[in-house]
DNA sequence: GTCTATATCGGGATAGAC
DNA sequence: GTCTATCCCGATATAGAC
């Protein structure tokens, strides 16, 4: 009986993370209480906090799940031949995924600039998060047979990474119809973003491409 | 005796202001209370609030002094010749000025991502703080007589606003001795920049810069 | 207009009974 | 695992002294 137990007890702890997403969609992270997300989910605050050690906790769960849906989603647009429509796929995947929480996502990210904040994208709490995103985008790289001077293969994936989190930025922000702009934007600059990275195999360019990659290092130091 | 009166008021309004970036300071925004802002400043917590309606109005006000307070302090350094020297000179003064209060200033651009959120620099709140700085950037340009391609000049005190901004995101996070790490970016990083904008202005780059254009209007429209 | 003191509300978090 | 009751504290409203 321990299996059915363990189910009864996810479920549980499932309902009260719908619950809680539920209203941060509705009214804001800020705004929802703990008492109002227990409410919702028909059970007693203090479960709440059983499951949840804290309202961030939840919304540390919310990333952790969203990593682990987003996996498969990933994996079956790895398939464009391009590098650049890779990454539209990509990037398309998360907007899709995310959209219906776009809103709350901007309270969230409010946390992410905060570098003491456990929440930010750049945190410890979300480094496996993160570690995925990499492994996406070097995958995507190799897989296109896409050629990256030796010196820039190493951070590469990061930059790409970086790009991706200003889109999301982006996105967050865009009060346009549908969020065309983000749309746009995220075409025009992949296409960029690939023509920059071809360009940077011509040995004519290796001193902009050093010059670049010194900053980079500065940045990843 | 209304100069007096007027005086006083000044002196109280300041007095709850000191004490609130003192104890931003020493425990970080979100851990300070307006009850111990108003004990550190030896008022009634009834009294902060007469002055400031909300903990974020103090903010504000901190905001709306640093411009001031830095409006000269830029007008200072808006001698050199070059133009990586003014963009190096600008923003060296205010991370000057912003160094004592760096570790909390992470937690107020906590809310700077939030599109929601009144402090964001992006919200019409601090509006003025902007304009003044893209007026700064403006007139760097000009004074040093840089050539700018006539589709770009309307855009490109906004693009260095967003590179300082940039900038100032990295500081925040840069733990190491002193913010060399910024230090050194800001130098590698201006260098470039400048190289950019001018390169900007060959004939040969035209489809370039076109591009970038493109990317640079979908993101302002 | 400036200021103090007090009361109230609401939210995060916890303890302990079952 | 679950619920009830409670704690603690921050924010805010208000009454009224000066």
């Amino acid at each position: 009986m321990k299996a059915a137990r363990a189910a009864k007890s996810a479920e549980t702890r499932e309902k009260i993370l719908e619950a809680a997403l539920e209203l941060f969609r509705e009214r804001g992270f800020a705004e929802t209480s703990m008492r109002e997300v227990a409410a919702q989910a028909k059970v007693a605050t203090g479960l709440a906090y059983y499951y949840f050690s804290s309202k961030d906790a939840i919304v540390l769960a919310f990333y952790q799940r969203a990593k682990d849906d987003l996996k498969p989603l990933i994996d079956e647009v790895q398939t464009g031949k391009k590098l650049e429509t890779r990454l539209l796929d990509i990037i398309r995947v998360k907007f899709r995924y995310f959209a219906p929480n776009r809103k709350f996502l901007g309270a969230l990210m409010a946390h992410a600039a905060d570098p003491g904040n456990s929440l930010s994208p750049f945190a410890g709490e979300s480094r496996d998060v993160r570690e995925q995103d990499l492994a996406q985008f070097a995958r995507a790289l190799t897989e296109t047979g896409t050629p990256v001077p030796d010196d820039m293969a190493a951070h590469l994936p990061k930059v790409l990474w970086m790009y991706q989190m200003g889109l999301i930025l982006f996105w967050m922000y865009d009060r346009s119809e549908g969020q065309q702009r983000t749309a746009r934007l995220l075409e025009a600059s992949a296409r960029m973003v690939v023509a920059l990275i071809k360009l940077s195999s011509l040995p004519l360019l290796r001193p902009a491409r050093k010059t670049v990659l010194e900053l980079v290092e500065i940045v990843e130091s």
